[in-house]
DNA sequence: GTCTATAGCAGGATAGAC
DNA sequence: GTCTATCCTGCTATAGAC
């Protein structure tokens, strides 16, 4: 933090790099040469900065996953408190809308969603780290916040599958993006980007008992 | 055909243990040492039946992704066609009810969708493969079931959205299993799928106009 | 902190015996 | 068709010069 010098130039760049590939290809698909080659730098450089390929990978999800998830969090608050009562429209709006457009570029939403779909579907170290850190205490706040506004004895159980469906929705559209544009034709526009969002509040709604009256901002 | 030698044998069971490999550990962390320790046969055998890899990857596609697929699709015209007329509530419970119990064991329906789900994030030959056989197809016959029983002025796009999005949630869950065990702590058990098919359902019916008075079988 | 050089091993693929 | 033996490439990781 003192010093800020070329190591820590290539440290970054190192897990840009790597965040970049590992999104792209897996993580086994991603040599360390190809990862030092894009950052430009040594191929000892991963050892000497992360100790061995793995904890390159980790440190990917610590040090730009985790904040990351940060920043679309915070963005989804202020874009729910700036619509007043959290009701299930109003969360699932602000959700899609944090996810689909919000903070991020395409880029870097594409990548974010790659990797934590990898997680999701086959578990490693990386996947407790996330689920402790950002989904169990995300989905608690979620949850607390809907509870109070959902139908009579919707259960906690149908409340979080509610939720996870939520999140599955906007995972499956972010990271299928290049079969969803080859199978359907529809390039990820702003346009459609829009569309999808309202797609997605709409598809939630019934599910979430939203079938109040609609409002918006 | 003709001949139903120890060849075939070889082959069919280098097919399978290829695909729970391909299925859970993806295409690069797999090693054809693996696969052919696995069908218990010699290292060569992958190289004389299939040529390489690359296209025993592929055939795991043709020779068992696509009839399975062919399966599921049977198996929900049968249980659709049960209903009577095709309402959207009845496509959907048909849909939901095919690929998350349907004529499947849990892990072979686990590999399928395993495998797909690392197609779409990451589309190589075998999707334009499949993407043609049975995705295509399937859509469209879907839309055309479900273009008259829905409500106006949908238009082709939002049909079409709704088609996908019914895919991406019974993709999630299926998928995703370990990732929800962890996170909700649900199993997948007999009465946790047959909760599953009625949520994918529920949550589906608004995006798909479905809002009209429910039938069941 | 960065580099070169290299150890040491696992990978895909093939040749040729049986 | 199946096997063993082997080639060769590419991998991770480390030692040691600068």
């Amino acid at each position: 933090m003192a010093q800020k010098n070329k190591n820590d130039v290539t440290k970054e760049r190192l897990l840009n790099e790597a965040e970049g590939l590992f999104a792209q290809k897996g993580y086994d698909a991603v040599s360390v040469r190809e990862i030092t080659k894009a950052a430009n730098c040594n191929l000892a450089a991963v050892n000497y900065h992360f100790g061995n390929k793995q904890n390159l990978y980790l440190e990917v999800f610590r040090a730009r996953w985790v904040p990351r998830a940060g920043l679309l969090q915070e963005h989804f608050r202020k874009s729910l408190a700036a619509q007043g009562s959290p009701s299930p429209t109003a969360v699932a709006k602000a959700l899609a809308e944090a996810f689909l457009v919000g903070p991020l570029s395409d880029e870097e939403r594409h990548r974010h969603h790659q990797l934590i779909v990898r997680e999701l579907g086959q578990p490693t170290e990386a996947f407790e780290l996330v689920a402790d850190q950002v989904m169990r205490p995300f989905f608690k706040e979620l949850a607390d916040m809907l509870r109070p506004v959902m139908p009579e004895g919707l259960g906690e159980k149908r409340l979080m599958l509610n939720i996870l469906s939520i999140f599955g929705m906007v995972l499956y559209f972010n990271f299928a993006r290049a079969a969803v544009t080859r199978i359907a034709g529809y390039e990820y526009d702003t346009a459609f980007k829009a569309r999808l969002v309202e797609h997605i509040v709409e598809f939630s709604l019934k599910g979430l008992g939203g079938a109040e009256k609609e409002e918006m901002r």
